[in-house]
DNA sequence: CATGCAACCTGAAGTTACTATAGAGTCAAG
DNA sequence: CTTGACTCTATAGTAACTTCAGGTTGCATG
């Protein structure tokens, strides 16, 4: 199949797809005559283990490291196991700081309950207020 | 103050402030003789506006648009605590995924309890079969 | 055979919010 | 007069794409 096709049925484009391949995550596809790129179906499972990586949130280094990692089989996969955890612990790293911003958004929010005076909104003076803290170090790419 | 010392006072680099004066955030600053920036009280407070926004994982646009809405004093609050609820939705809706992937990545650890080999690994089998889902449009800009 | 059109190609630039680097200029102290 | 800390500008790099410009390929239709 060309790439049109194969992003279609991977549910993803087609600049996505060659992306990929630019980045060394899809192998290079074989060319026709014309120099269209024609891909198998180890080209497809691939392409969907990827994306179905990337809509866990993995980054593209893990999602690398996971895939050369199951290429070797001999490695039994406790490895993998390890990358899959470290993951599920950004994404609770990530859930725990929006949390902690909620709150004070909340507590910010109640500053402020009818329509008044710009100098007199309870947001604002909130904003101006605030303690500037330095964000903590960031140990995930979860934004 | 110079910018060494603003920086310093309002929690962040020299870099970022002359980043945030090209981006328009930042007034320009005057200038000395020798060409460095001087800046007063009134550059400070903006700046730990911004500084605070930031920290509450606002963007750079929803602060500008905070900003110019304080600007116009005449217009009351209303508007800016439309922004400021849009926001608070943003961060309600980058929990609700994460919690979303959260449950998916744990279904998936399930799935392999032990070191086994990598062809039966069930992480890696369960990442191949997923149905790849289009991620659902993003209205935060929060990764 | 000519033409039109969809799908394909490459390479470069744009996105966000910075961070980092290079190379040059300023200024106060010793 | 030199040293060293601080400042200046301009440029490139980060992640994971998206968008764009400008050019081919290949199939169908007149």
């Amino acid at each position: 199949m060309k790439i049109g096709e194969l992003a279609q049925v991977a549910q993803t484009t087609v600049e996505t797809v060659r992306y990929y391949e630019k980045k060394g995550l899809l192998p290079e596809a074989v060319r026709t005559t014309g120099n269209f790129r024609v891909y198998g179906p180890a080209h497809l499972e691939r392409l969907r283990f990827i994306r179905n990586c990337r809509a866990l949130d993995m980054s593209h280094e893990e999602i690398h490291t996971l895939l050369d990692l199951s290429d070797q089989p001999a490695k039994g996969c406790g490895a993998i196991n390890t990358v899959f955890d470290q993951h599920i612990a950004h994404v609770d790293e990530r859930i725990q700081e929006l949390l902690h911003l909620k709150e004070q958004l909340a507590g910010l929010r109640q500053r402020c309950q009818t329509e008044q005076a710009v100098d007199d909104c309870g947001i604002l003076q909130g904003l101006a207020a605030m303690e500037t803290s330095q964000k903590s170090e960031r140990h995930t790419h979860l934004g």
